[in-house]
DNA sequence: TGCCCTTGCGCG
DNA sequence: AAAGCGCGCAAGGGCA
């Protein structure tokens, strides 16, 4: 038995690292009774896009670690496979890994699910410092400073071997990227490599010990954690089974988006002399051939965030407004056509490379993507797919028998900072069925100020995300003075709104929500606190936890977990078994039902049917009209 | 060429 | 007094 004795924070470290052959599996066992929490790890090759679910990838080695010593195993050897798996298997064992990585890696490789059973490191990183979004995070970062620099000088031993070992296998070649030595190195260091054994050791020491340390530092109460452990858990399963892609119109809609964005390209770089569709360069070129930018806001153009011409595919048509000459005109028809197809574009070439050998999606979902605790969602975002154009959720299909069905929560934000603000105004009107963008257009009109409902709905938003006159002004088209006008009157018709918004915005290091989830105040570029945006961290957070809550109650209280699909910030996507579907629409809705400070929180489900019968993902709305137009069939 | 930053845009 | 929130991704563009 090969043994290293490196330290962690000081401490003699036991990294046993048995040769094929002669590993006892007794003594293994032995080193990791049940009952126990474990630091697991695992080595692989290098990954590529489709990360553990490529055919290309696979493990080379496993680790197993108290806060003293680690066991190294040598997938190779079926012996030690053996053990692996029989250790991972044990219902009374326990594992902390940092980041989805090892969960996903085992049960892709070695066939075991310990979704159920693992804490994630990262995760109680993240609850530990919100908005640390670089290093603080990351698993060398967080043990150099909390525990020991040895691990992370382990690793940078370890890349060294691998550029020797790049540089010996190809030396008359040039040195390549960092990636390109990384992918060589983790594939063909030989299993007996004393640095990278005596790494892989560390990483799953450290990983346990970084556990007892990170969880004090959430300052978080158990059953916070405790959901939170859950809810990651959960998110590894959705990946782990990923969602149907229909192949074919997956194909149609990208061969239609490449035609028709390389043509319009094409064109584009033709006449303008070689400006791509998407350089900013396009606009100076516009304006000598007859835009007159000056003339954009006034004529309804939107504006992007630092303040210039949007040409984004909603208002890009303006550019035929202007007397553009022969070449502008050609150029402006290129660019709609261009911009009209170009998230499909974006989408489906990502999606090509994203649908595994399974014919499945398996995208990632962090629970704690946002500092608010929102969840997010790469590989690709499956949170951000366009709901204008159908084919695009389209794309996405439940398992044979079962029907998606999304439950959406109903105006929850607003709703929210209704009842923690203590609005009366509005919680009566919640109360009452009614709706809360035609109250501020009835308010602002008692305040002799006439607007849309269009305009009150924005500027409820606008308050509740910490917006002033100027962002309405800019968004609504409304002259800045009568937009500051909106927002003062609305801050005088709703005071105890303004009283959370300034009372909120007295923090200047971090917020407490009332699920003691600590959110860090931040700072914009120029190093200024962004206090105003604190109501909406507060509002964003609270939302979040109710979803978190329903989805929770959902599992435990209904046994329906595995039904959860994905999730869209305030909604469930659920697959159902069709006999199931009129049951469980009734039981998430009663899971999205909460009492919240005093002011009802509701959903609404509907069973996602397309024209032609089938289910496939959309929107509510678009269910909702599908299902209306089926119950009222045209008269012919 | 690879790397990093900014811009723009999809969703809630 | 004034202050639009949170994400991930693709491409452009500057730099080494």
């Amino acid at each position: 038995m090969r043994t290293f004795t490196p330290t962690l924070g000081g401490e003699q470290v036991e990294i046993a690292a048995p040769e094929p052959g002669r590993f006892d599996a007794t003594a293994f066992r032995a080193a990791f009774p049940p009952s126990a929490l474990y630091g697991l790890d695992v080595e692989g090759f290098y990954m590529d896009d489709l990360g553990q679910f490529s055919p290309d990838f696979g493990l080379r080695l496993i680790q197993f670690g108290t806060a003293a010593y680690a066991w190294v195993l040598t997938l190779d050897d079926p012996v030690q496979r053996a053990a692996a798996i029989e250790l991972l298997s044990d219902l009374e064992v326990s594992f902390c890994s940092h980041t989805s990585m090892d969960v996903l890696s085992v049960a892709t490789q070695l066939g075991v699910d310990i979704t159920a059973r693992n804490v994630d490191t990262r995760m109680l990183a993240a609850m530990a410092a919100p908005d640390d979004k670089r290093g603080g995070k990351d698993l060398k970062t967080l043990v150099t400073a909390h525990i020991g620099a040895e691990l992370e000088a382990a690793e940078k031993v370890l890349a060294d071997r691998f550029t020797a070992l790049w540089l010996a296998s190809e030396p008359s070649r040039k040195k390549p990227a960092r990636s390109v030595i990384d992918a060589y190195g983790w594939a063909n260091i030989p299993l007996d490599d004393p640095d990278y054994l005596t790494y892989a050791g560390l990483d799953a020491v450290a990983c346990r010990r970084l556990a007892n340390v990170l969880v004090p530092l959430t300052e978080a109460p158990p059953a916070l954690l405790e959901v939170e452990t859950w809810l990651a858990g959960e998110a590894n399963r959705i990946q782990l089974r990923g969602m149907r892609v229909d192949q074919a119109a997956l194909d149609a809609l990208s061969d239609e988006a490449r035609r028709e964005t390389s043509e319009a390209e094409a064109i584009v770089v033709e006449i303008s002399g070689g400006i791509p569709a998407r350089s900013p360069k396009i606009q100076d070129w516009l304006g000598e051939h007859g835009v007159d930018w000056d003339t954009w806001e006034d004529r309804g153009g939107a504006l992007t965030d630092t303040g210039k011409p949007s040409l984004a595919k909603n208002n890009v048509k303006l550019l035929l407004d202007y007397p553009l000459d022969e070449q502008g005109r050609a150029v402006a028809e290129q660019l709609i056509r261009f911009k009209s197809h170009q998230d499909a574009l974006n989408k489906t070439s990502g999606l090509l490379t994203l649908v595994a050998p399974d014919g499945r999606l398996h995208p990632s979902l962090n629970t704690l993507g946002a500092v608010t605790g929102r969840m997010s969602s790469s590989g690709p975002n499956f949170q951000n797919f366009s709901k204008k154009d159908p084919r695009m959720r389209g794309l996405f299909l439940p398992e044979p028998g079962h029907v998606l069905l999304t439950a959406d929560f109903d105006q929850v934000e607003l709703r929210v900072v209704a009842a923690l603000a203590r609005e009366t105004k509005m919680i009566d009107v919640i109360l009452a069925g009614g709706d809360l963008h035609q109250l501020t257009v009835d308010e602002l009109a008692e305040s002799g100020i006439e607007i849309t409902r269009d305009t009150a709905k924005m500027t409820n938003f606008l308050i509740v995300y910490g917006g002033g006159g100027r962002a309405l002004h800019e968004q609504a088209d409304i002259p800045l003075e009568d937009a500051q006008n909106i927002v003062a009157t609305f801050r005088e018709r709703y005071p105890a709104i303004n009283d959370l918004s300034r009372a909120m915005g007295q923090f200047r290091d971090s917020i407490r929500t009332i699920s003691h989830r600590r959110i860090p105040v931040t700072t914009n570029k120029q190093g200024d606190l962004r206090t105003y945006a604190n109501i909406n961290y507060l509002v964003q957070s609270s939302a979040r936890d109710l979803l978190v809550d329903a989805w929770h109650r959902f599992a435990h209280e209904f046994g329906r977990g595995p039904m959860v699909w994905f999730p869209v910030h305030d909604e469930l996507v659920l697959q159902v078994p069709e006999a199931l579907v009129d049951q469980v629409t009734d039981e998430v809705q009663r899971c999205m039902r909460f009492d919240f400070m005093g002011v009802p929180i509701s959903a609404s489900a509907v069973a996602l049917i397309d024209e032609d019968g089938t289910s496939r993902w959309m929107t509510s709305k678009r269910a909702e009209a599908i299902a209306a137009a089926r119950s009222t069939p045209k008269d012919s």
